[in-house]
DNA sequence: CTGTTAGCGCTTTCAT
DNA sequence: ATGAAAGCGCTAACAG
C-alpha cells in the first residue's frame, strides 16, 4: 500500500503493458486525434487497469507549462479578497488553472517574497493591492506575465476599481445632506485605492465647499476605525467617508461606544460594500466589485499568456454610491 | 527581453560561467557543507549575477517532492474560513511549502474534482469541512498523505473543533435567561460540525427540559438565515441557536425586518465567532478556533509528510459560549 | 498513424 | 571537495 502511495506507474510502464510506444501513450492523452481511435481506447484501458495517472511535475518540466497561477493578496481576511479570490478561482478553472494563493500580511516585503517564491512554479501571477514599490513590480512583470489589480502602473495589465466616482457620489450626498465639515479615514498609504479614494474625497469636498479633513491609519482593521473615533469627534465633523467597509464598522462601533447614535447624530459611509447588506444598521457604502474585478484579472492573464503582448491594458470598473442607513440630514 | 522572460537561466549555464561542474552549482544550494565555502562564495556571486533562479518544477521531477501542499475548502467568501486559510499559509511558510487554494463552492463533487486536480501536484492535503462522502475521503488519502479539519473519519488525522460543549452552553445560558421554546437553525447536512451542533443543542436542551425545533437550511447564507425567520417565529420561539455567525447575521436581519426587536424580544446565538465584534449589536456566539485549526491541520500534515505513520491522531479543539448582546430574558 | 530519439533542469550515486 | 554520468516522467521533433 506504502508502494502504491509512491511514485506511482509511469508512461512507460503503461506502454509496454499496452504494447506500444511512451509517446503513443502520451498522445492518447495530450492528442488523442493523431491516434486511431483502437489505439486510444487500448492505451486508456490498459492504463486505467494500472491506474496510471499522468505527473504533472514531468509534463511541467517538458514543456515549460504548469497549468498554474499565483494569486497574491494582502489580506485574506479582509473581506473585500474572499469574493475577489472566489471568482479569481473560478475563472481560472475555465482555463483549467490551478491557482496558488499567496498571503502578503500587508507587507511590503513579505509580498516580494512570495512573488520570488511562487513565480518558479507558475505561468503568471495576479498581484492584487500590492503594498510593493513600482519598481519591484516592475521588476517582478519582466520575468513572468502579471496583472494588477487596484494598482496603476503603465505597461503591467490592470484592473482597476475606479472607486474614485463612488466616493465623489458619497461626498456629494453627504453635502446634500447638509453636512459641513466631514472626515476621510485613510488607509495604507501605498495604496492606490487609497490614494484615489482620498483624492476624489478632498477634490468633491472643495467643489462644494466643504470642509474635509484627513485621518491616518496604516492598515484597514476594525480596530483602526475604532481608533479613529476619538480623533474624528475632535474635528467637530459630522460624518466620516472610511477607506473601506471594515474601519466604517469600527468607526460605527467606537461611535456607539460613545453614545453617539448614527445616523442621527453622525453619519458615516463605508467603500467595498465588502460587509453587504450583513450589518444592522446597514451601512452606507460604495459599491465594490471585487468580484468582477477577480474575474476581469485572471481572464486578462489568460490573454496575456496567449497573445504575450496584450499592449497597455487598463481594465476600469464603475462604482457608485449605494446609500443605505448610516447617513442622514446633519444634526 | 522576451528571451530574458522565456526559460530562465540554466543551472549550466551558471556552472559554465563559475567554471565547475553542475551537480557543484546544485550542491552550492542544496548542500552548501559539502563544498568549500569559496567555492559556495564564488558560485553564488555569479548565480546573482546571471540572475539564476533554481527551477522549482525540475526539482521536483529530480527529487520527487515539490514542497506543495492543498488547502480546500467550501467557500472562501465564509469568513470562518479566512482566519484559517491564513493560519495554515503562514504555518505552511515556516516549512517553505507554497499553498494551493481550493474553493469547493459547498459541493461534493466539486471537491471531488478538486482533490484530484490538485494532489497530481501536493505532497498532502488539507481539506476543511469536506462534503464529500467518508468513502471518496478515504480514497484520496490513501493516495495522498491527509488531514481533516472538521470531519470525523477514524484512520485520517484530524483536528475537531469541538462546538459541542459551546453549543451546549450556550443552550444552558438560555435556559437559564428564561426561555421554554428554542430553535436550531441547521447547516449544510453534510457538514459534521453541525450535526454536532445539533446533537449539543438537543441533548441540552432535553435535559434541561426546553423545547427544542430544528430548521434546516442547505447552505450556510445571510439569505438563508434571513428566509428563516418566518418559520422560527411561526414556532413561538423566543431564540435561536444558529448553525453560524452568517445565518445569525440573517436571522437578526429578518427580525429586524419584521419589528422584533433583539435582544428584548427574541435572543439569538451564533456559531463560530467569525465575525467577531464588528457588528452592532454584538452577536452572542460560540467561540470559533477557526485560525488555531488551519495552524495545526498543516503542522499535522507536516509530521505526516515526515513520519509517515501518525497513527490515528485526533487534535480536538474545545470551545465555549461568548455572551454578548444578541441574548438576554425571555420576554 | 506510430516508433525513435533527444532533451526539459535538476539531483544523485559513483568515482576521483 | 569536485566532476562525470545516469536518470526523474514526460513531450516533441523527426522519421518512417
Amino acid at each position: 500500500m506504502p508502494a502504491e502511495r509512491k511514485g506511482g506507474v509511469t508512461i512507460s510502464q503503461v506502454a509496454e503493458a499496452a504494447g506500444v510506444a511512451r509517446s503513443s501513450v502520451s498522445r492518447a492523452y495530450t492528442k488523442p486525434h493523431m491516434l486511431s481511435p483502437e489505439t486510444v481506447d487500448h492505451i486508456k484501458a490498459v492504463a486505467k487497469r494500472l491506474g496510471y495517472v499522468p505527473n504533472h511535475t514531468a509534463r511541467a518540466l517538458s514543456t515549460g507549462r504548469n497549468g498554474n497561477i499565483a494569486l497574491i493578496v494582502p489580506d485574506v481576511a479582509n473581506p473585500f479578497f474572499p469574493p475577489l479570490i472566489r471568482a479569481a478561482q473560478a475563472e481560472a478553472e475555465r482555463s483549467d488553472l490551478c491557482v496558488f494563493l499567496g498571503n502578503s500580511e500587508e507587507d511590503a516585503e513579505k509580498e516580494d517574497k512570495l512573488l520570488g517564491r511562487l513565480s518558479s512554479q507558475v505561468e503568471g501571477v495576479v498581484l492584487a493591492s500590492p503594498r510593493l514599490s513600482d519598481e519591484r513590480i516592475l521588476a517582478h512583470a519582466s520575468r513572468k506575465p502579471m496583472v494588477l489589480i487596484n494598482r496603476n502602473v503603465e505597461g503591467i495589465p490592470r484592473v482597476l476599481i475606479d472607486s474614485g466616482t463612488g466616493v465623489a457620489e458619497a461626498t456629494r450626498h453627504l453635502a446634500e445632506l447638509g453636512h459641513k465639515r466631514i472626515v476621510y479615514v485613510s488607509g495604507p498609504s501605498a495604496s492606490w485605492s487609497n490614494k484615489q479614494r482620498r483624492a476624489a474625497a478632498r477634490k468633491t469636498a472643495t467643489a462644494l465647499g466643504l470642509e474635509l479633513s484627513v485621518i491616518s491609519a496604516s492598515v484597514p482593521s476594525f480596530e483602526a476605525g475604532l481608533q479613529a473615533v476619538p480623533s474624528i469627534l475632535s474635528r467637530k465633523a459630522t460624518a466620516a467617508i472610511a477607506f473601506d467597509d471594515v474601519m466604517a464598522q469600527g468607526i460605527l462601533a467606537g461611535l456607539a461606544a460613545r453614545g453617539v447614535s448614527v445616523p442621527a447624530d453622525f453619519s458615516v459611509v463605508g467603500c467595498d460594500d465588502a460587509l453587504g447588506a450583513l450589518m444592522v444598521p446597514v451601512l452606507t457604502t460604495v459599491s465594490g466589485q471585487s468580484a468582477e474585478a477577480g474575474k476581469v484579472s485572471v481572464s486578462l492573464l489568460m490573454q496575456l499568456l496567449q497573445s504575450d503582448a496584450l499592449g497597455d491594458a487598463c481594465y476600469m470598473l464603475e462604482t457608485h454610491l449605494i446609500a443605505r442607513s448610516t447617513t442622514s440630514a446633519a444634526p
